[in-house]
DNA sequence: TTGTGTTTTACGACCTC
DNA sequence: GAGGTCGTAAAACACAA
């Protein structure tokens, strides 16, 4: 019996770091062994090979969990930046409520939202929708008809979500959850507030 | 010195080619 | 059948108390 093969039985046996140099040194090159490669270098270490072998398994499972953890704290980066841009949204949602209740009340205190603001707490897995809308100028108060109001708009495009507030003096009709949201080219004020890319830093 | 947490080594079970 | 992954035990190591 030789004396590695004594120490393998009986003792777990570190590499030197020289020897660990060496092959971190072919692992970079290939991470595969193959049989010419672990006999080549299990002679330079004087090692047996089946240690070559079982050094080469744990350094690819290393590596392996090692790629996972990067890739799992890039994931939380992400999330975190969404969990911030939705709480901002919120916020400016609340903000142009209040700016509507204050323009609309002097002739009608109603506003309409729909169910997105509210009840989803992730707007993703909802319709790409959502509104204010309330009457702001002369006419009657009604889901019918109204003239002069505020919306806002969250639209899903290829590269994002858009959220645009439309102020307008025209007519608004509402149908169904939600109003029918003027031509651009016909309201007074089209406004670009917001622009969302998920998935970006 | 010792208790404890982390890293490395080694192996068996199972899978794939 | 050779060599891969996966899960795990245990030795080796680092370090605070």
């Amino acid at each position: 019996m030789t004396m590695d093969s004594f120490q393998s039985q009986t003792r777990k046996k570190r590499l030197t770091p020289n020897q660990v140099m060496l092959l971190e040194t072919s692992f970079n090159f290939n991470n595969k062994l193959d049989p010419y490669r672990k006999s080549q270098l299990a002679s330079q270490l004087g090692v047996p090979p089946r240690q070559v072998v079982i050094w080469y398994q744990n350094k690819r499972a290393r590596e392996k969990y090692q790629s996972l953890e990067t890739d799992h704290k890039m994931l939380q980066v992400r999330l975190e930046n969404t969990v911030s841009h939705n709480a901002m949204l919120h916020e400016e949602v609340a903000r142009l409520k209040d700016e509507l209740r204050f323009l609309g009340s002097s002739s009608c205190d109603e506003v309409r939202s729909t169910n997105f603001i509210h009840s989803s707490k992730n707007h993703l897995d909802k319709e790409p929708y959502a509104s204010l809308i309330g009457d702001a100028g002369i006419g009657p108060c009604g889901p019918s008809e109204s003239m002069g109001c505020v919306a806002l708009r969250v639209e899903e495009t290829a590269s994002g979500w858009f959220h645009r507030a439309a102020m307008t003096s025209h007519s608004l009709q509402w149908k169904d959850n939600g109003p029918v949201l003027p031509n651009p080219s016909k309201s007074d004020g089209l406004v670009l507030i917001g622009h969302s890319l998920f998935g970006e830093n």
